[in-house]
RNA sequence: GCCCAGAUAGCUCAGUCGGUAGAGCAGCGGAUUGAAAAUCCGCGUGUCGCUGGUUCGAUUCCGGCUCUGGGCA
């Protein structure tokens, strides 16, 4: 693998690229030269149920090397950034690379994630009902002014999260997120890197790449998800799944399926660009096709 | 060959009772501290098919031409 010789031996390597630019061959790479484990950085590849869809290792590349975070959760499992932070600091003991697309992860694991309980199902609910009712100004008039300030008021996910946290906590927001901890991987003790094909390049990618989980299973993959469907969970917003099964609904053509699949997939790839560009900016960065 | 309907942003289309035009999607930029492959915000100059005519002024009205659908022969 190009360029590997200049990455670090000793510190944990936190590599991060946009959906289909070959960022786990790299992780794989380091394992197989550093015995490091390859830790998932990714939000939907904790999902079981999607190895295909979600462009997980194989069994074989598993078998392999030694991967931790990949496919261990259920369809009935929450997760969060949380959870993955927490599962992440019990794995640092041994080397690693940590390897995925999720922006938020490594924001977490690198600039400190604040510690505020869990938000029960209760409230959970409660917000839920308010967002779908259409009712999101309540949400919004409840918070506390330093909460309201910092929250985007046009997203609703922002504003329901605000509001469970202070219904849940009895305290603001903002007020926990001050009090951040130090995080559990500062940038100055990792080697960072961050995988930038070009845009052409990456979507050529991205299309051909569909058509190979196509060719590999993923529609099976989303029959066996038919009966569990609800397009709100979080296994649920792989990019392809709702697309694959509205086709096996006999709503949509495979074409058509296939098509908004990887238009979902370009879309996702430039959000990814952005948040690397704008928020890990001090990270090396490497032009890679 | 004749008749009808179209021809406007990358795509699908709206509109201008004549004063050089705007939506959706795509695209681009941005935000993003527990559902983040989520969610949200911002950005619209394009020979208004070509060519004559009428007019102070035509993408808009009239004629011709070209192309695309559909119909009749």
């Amino acid at each position: 693998m190009k360029g590997i010789d200049q990455l670090s031996r000793e510190l944990p390597v936190l590599v991060a690229g946009p959906t289909g630019s070959g960022k786990s061959a790299l992780a794989m790479a380091l394992s197989a030269r550093d015995g490091r484990v390859i830790v998932n950085a990714d939000a939907l590849q904790v999902y079981g149920c999607w190895r295909v869809l979600s462009a997980r290792p194989s069994a074989a590349e598993e078998a392999e090397l030694p991967h931790a975070l990949y496919g261990h959760i259920g369809r009935d499992g929450e997760y969060s950034v949380g959870a993955w932070l927490r599962e992440v600091a019990g794995l640092l003991g041994r080397p690693v690379v940590i390897v995925g697309g999720t922006g938020l992860y490594f924001r977490a694991l690198t600039e400190g994630l604040a510690e505020i309980p869990p938000v029960g199902a209760s409230v959970r609910a409660e917000a839920d009902a308010l967002r779908l009712s259409g009712r999101i100004d309540v949400m919004r008039a409840a918070l506390d002014a330093q909460t309201a300030a910092k929250t985007d008021m046009h997203n609703p996910a922002r504003v329901q999260r605000a509001y469970e946290v202070l219904r849940a906590t009895g305290q603001g927001l903002a007020a926990w997120q001050t009090a951040t901890a130090a995080p559990l991987l500062p940038l100055c003790d990792v080697q960072t890197l961050v995988l930038q094909p070009t845009v052409p390049w990456l979507d050529a990618r991205i299309a051909r790449r569909f058509s190979v989980m196509l060719e590999e299973g993923a529609l099976d993959e989303a029959r066996a998800a038919l009966p569990y469907w609800q397009p709100d969970r979080p296994w649920a917003r792989a990019i392809g799944a709702p697309e694959l099964i509205a086709h096996l609904r006999g709503e949509v053509s495979l074409q058509s399926a296939r098509d908004a699949a990887i238009l979902a997939s370009r879309q996702y790839a430039k959000r990814q660009r952005t948040w690397f560009r704008t928020r890990m900016s001090t990270w090396t960065h490497w032009a890679c096709d």
